[in-house]
RNA sequence: UGGCCCGUGGUGGAAUUGGCAACACGUCUGGCUCUGGACCAGAAGAUUCCAGGUUCGAAUCCUGGCGGGCCAACCA
């Protein structure tokens, strides 16, 4: 991959990792698909990720079939998934990984959970269990099962494994929080009993892990460093935290690997290295379904003709349809990686296909909706066979093994595309008209002189002359023809069928408005065309693909179809199988910038019709006769009011701050809201500092410092360095003028890490205000002359950029300048330097 | 009166961690062309969800509000 400068924020995370020497810089990932449906576009998503950022770091990346769960899973999609892999153009690290060959140690180190006391044996029923668990407002209540014997949990799992209990009769339980506020903490299931057939493991288990248990253990087995998931799995990270840390794994534990390296049964005593999971968004595309287990109903229920139907948004169905993988690679490079909720629009994918395909895609002549055509000045068994190149000029560096050209036959009777003739033209059409005339691509100028229309009036054939001496496209004369349209000989092609695959949903959010997506299927979204080719395709490769002049990239498809009608022919589509026609699925269609095409943003068009006006939120309603908190209100506020009405202590403070400090009342009421506080900040200004100014710093600059994270996934919360008297001394310093305000906030960083005495730090470095005003002018000098640029779009008028020059004096004087000297100084010599 | 996460042009997203609101797709001009494609040149489009606050300076820090997503499967 390319440098970028640019990291997103995943990459950032591991940059810093390999930085500072985590893990010995070493960096593995793992893509972990349940073997349940074939991949879709959103997991290319994912698999650029986990395989590209371990590429960019030096690292690998294991593949891992997810396959805790028997009745959902099948080889078909094992052997799908490796195939989609391989074809997208990545590579995983040594043999594909399963989970279920994780189920002995996984089975042993949850033994082991087991005599720590850390998980239980429950016999509540699975409606029992969801009863007791509560709710996202109350909390949950412990199973009478709970407090089971280590001896009584440890006989009773073991009679799980063998097999002794029907499905539903226990389950294994983490031992951890019934009234945690995160669902996913009160007490999660280990395993279940399930006496069914794996695919792999067969039925050798009556029991299976849930995926909590089993991922985050898993990673720990293969080393993986950086486990990588979507945002769904946010909530899921306190508890893969809290299994890697309950873990006690052993050499012995993970020897039966496959694999395994053997060697004695030491205590491991923790996973080395601690994997990490880390959340990014998933990847929408609009008018398309994202998720397998919606992708399952259509090609059960036959909306579609398989999991590799064109249509699909599976790997699939886009190679069927022939989206080059490299394309998909570039897409996925394009809209990059986020934490936003997001829906891409298909635009960005067509624009990578195009991409990828017009430098390498052969052309060739093709008509979709054919119009008759007759040369009236050209015999009617006369056939001219043109040299025709397959690539545009434009096109650099075609590629090397196919040939440069190919011969197309001209003849009497042509077709063209029906809506390349206007009987009327609208003012800016380039085509054929009555009495016009065009170019044929690498063929000859025609002109229409006669219109045949059937007895509905529908225009059936066109009676057209050539003019022989334009032969090679241009004219003696030197006269342009007004355009240049494709076209293909009636005598001599080949029919073949067109698929043209248009959305498979009608709205760009396939869920909205409908209980079931499956009502916002695209009824249109297969059109079926008879076509005429030109006859060189017929020899070529069967995964060509091409670039259909003037309408899109098309490829062959494996089927082939009988003719239902007999083309006119002459037997010069003798290379076509007997019988049968060639099947083309349209890839894309070329960009077009004449026909608007009404569909491709509709829901652009629909916001702006619906939604004229729409500014923010509801208006706030106004405060209810109870009391109760309504919308619009500082719920925070009225809190902290109700606390103090219940506290003397609290209220006092409150009452003091704004009487004898002269604090506003919304700073008073943020500072009284704790006896934590309040002591905090009364012993800040014991030592004589400003009141006024160290409530702001406290609440302010303190705050944002101490919410700052450290390097990723360390950082401890709420624990700060940072003494009262300390804050004190600070924002003396600061307001005496002894510091400047930038370098206060500098070291109201250091002060909140590792504590201290700032006067001694200042005077220990050195650190004091920077008021010369000589000295500035110096630096601001040379800095205008280092950025000439700048400082001339600053004379020109964009004043702003004196924020730009300021930032830069103060990172030259290491923020010991004085910044509302500096400005000025800076505003000061920009104008005078002009 | 739950917890966690997220709000930057139409779309996806940058902003070197408080100092010029990048870039790409799309749109619109103009040029070139034997593809109304490609290519070249240019333009428009953003009070960074809102309101206060801190600061010389805020997309970024603080407080509050608004909006969206996820979580109560013996699925992953």
């Amino acid at each position: 991959m390319s440098e970028k400068e640019h990291l997103d924020f995943i990459r950032q995370i591991v940059a810093d990792d390999v930085a500072s020497g985590k893990h010995d810089g070493r960096v593995l990932t793992r893509f972990p698909p349940e073997p349940n449906g074939f991949l879709h576009i959103g997991h290319a998503s994912a698999i650029c990720l986990d395989f590209g950022v371990a590429a960019d770091y030096g690292g690998r990346t294991t593949l891992r079939m997810d396959d805790t769960n028997p009745t959902t899973e099948d080889p078909a999609y094992v052997e799908a998934i490796e195939r989609d892999i391989a074809w997208l153009g990545f590579e995983w690290e040594g043999d594909v990984r399963y989970a279920s060959d994780y189920f002995e140690p996984l089975y042993q180190l949850a033994l082991r959970m087991v005599e720590d006391g850390f998980a239980y044996v429950d016999s509540l029923s699975e409606s029992e269990i969801r009863d007791h668990r509560g709710s996202v407002r109350e909390p949950g209540r412990p199973s009478p099962y709970r407090d089971r014997s280590i001896e009584e949990n440890l006989q009773l799992f073991r009679a799980m494994r063998a097999g002794e209990f029907p499905d539903g009769a226990h389950v294994l339980r983490a031992k951890i929080d019934l009234s945690a506020s995160n669902m996913k903490m009160r007490d999660p299931l280990m395993y279940r009993i399930r006496h069914a057939h794996h695919y792999r493991t067969g039925d050798a288990w009556p029991i299976y892990p849930f995926y909590d248990w089993a991922h985050g253990q898993s990673d720990g087995i293969e080393g993986i460093t950086h486990s990588l998931c979507t945002l769904e799995f946010q909530d899921n990270r306190e508890l893969y935290d809290w299994f890697i840390e309950h873990t006690r794994p052993s050499v012995a534990q993970i020897d039966s690997l496959p694999g395994a390296e053997g060697g004695g049964s030491e205590d491991l005593g923790s996973w080395d290295p601690r994997p990490r999971q880390y959340e990014f968004a998933r990847r929408n595309l609009d008018y398309t379904i994202v998720s397998k287990r919606k992708l399952l109903p259509l090609v059960e229920d036959g909306s579609v003709s398989g999991w590799d139907d064109p249509r699909m948004s599976t790997l699939a169905g886009l190679r069927r349809r022939g989206v080059p993988p490299d394309a998909i690679r570039a897409f996925c490079d394009q809209v990059g990686i986020g934490k936003a909720d997001n829906r891409v629009s298909v635009g960005t994918l067509e624009w990578a296909i195009r991409e990828a395909l017009n430098p390498r895609a052969p052309r060739v002549l093709c008509v979709l909706d054919p119009l008759k055509v007759t040369i009236t000045n050209y015999p009617d068994d006369g056939i001219d066979w043109l040299e025709a190149p397959y690539f545009p000029r434009d096109v650099k560096a075609p590629p090397e093994d196919w040939p440069a050209t190919r011969r197309i036959p001209f003849s009497a009777n042509l077709y063209i595309e029906r809506s390349d003739f206007a009987e009327e033209p609208p003012s800016g059409f380039k085509r054929l008209a009555p009495g016009r005339e065009v170019r044929l691509r690498h063929g000859f100028f025609i002109t229409c002189d006669e219109v045949v229309k059937d007895g509905g009036g529908e225009v059936v054939e066109l009676r057209c002359t050539y003019d022989p001496a334009t032969s090679g496209g241009s004219s003696p004369d030197g006269r342009k023809p007004s355009g240049t349209i494709h076209w293909v000989s009636a005598d001599a092609s080949l029919p073949a069928e067109i698929r043209l695959y248009d959305r498979l949903f009608k709205v760009a959010d396939p869920y909205e408005g409908v209980e079931d997506f499956r009502d916002n299927l695209n009824p249109n979204s297969l059109e079926i065309l008879d076509a005429f080719i030109e006859p060189s395709v017929a020899e070529d490769p069967p995964d060509t693909s091409y670039q259909f002049e003037r309408t899109g990239y098309f490829i062959r498809d494996r089927a082939t179809r009988s003719v239902s009608k007999v083309a006119g022919s002459n037997g010069a589509g003798a290379h076509a199988e007997a019988g049968s026609r060639l099947v083309f699925n349209r890839t894309v269609s070329l960009r077009n910038t004449w026909e608007t095409t009404v569909y491709l943003e509709p829901d652009v068009a629909i916001t702006s019709v619906l939604e004229p006006g729409v500014t923010v939120g509801p208006v706030p309603e106004p405060a209810s006769e109870t009391g109760e908190p309504t919308i619009g209100e500082d719920t925070g506020r009225l809190a902290r009011d109700r606390i103090r009405e219940e506290s003397l202590p609290l209220q006092t403070s409150f009452e003091r701050f704004q009487r004898e400090l002269g604090l506003t009342e919304e700073v008073a009421d943020l500072l009284s809201a704790s006896p934590a506080s309040i002591d905090f900040y009364e012993r800040a200004i014991a030592g004589g500092a400003n009141p006024e100014a160290v409530a702001n710093w406290l609440l302010n600059k303190v705050r944002g410092a101490e919410s700052k994270e450290g390097p990723a996934g360390t950082r401890a919360a709420g624990e700060s360095s940072l003494e009262p008297e300390a804050l004190g001394a600070l924002v003396d310093l600061v307001e005496s003028g002894t510091i400047s305000v930038t370098t206060g906030n500098d070291l109201l960083s250091r002060l909140v890490a590792d504590g201290g005495d700032p006067r001694e730090i200042v005077d220990r470095e050195a650190l004091g205000r920077l008021v010369d005003r000589a000295r500035i002018r110096d630096v601001a000098h040379q800095v205008i002359a280092d950025h000439p640029e700048e400082a001339g779009r600053f004379r020109a008028g964009q004043a702003k950029l004196a924020g730009f020059f300021v930032g830069q004096v103060m990172r030259a004087t290491e923020n010991r300048a004085d910044a509302s000297l500096v400005r000025n100084i800076v505003e000061e010599s920009l104008n005078e330097a002009s």
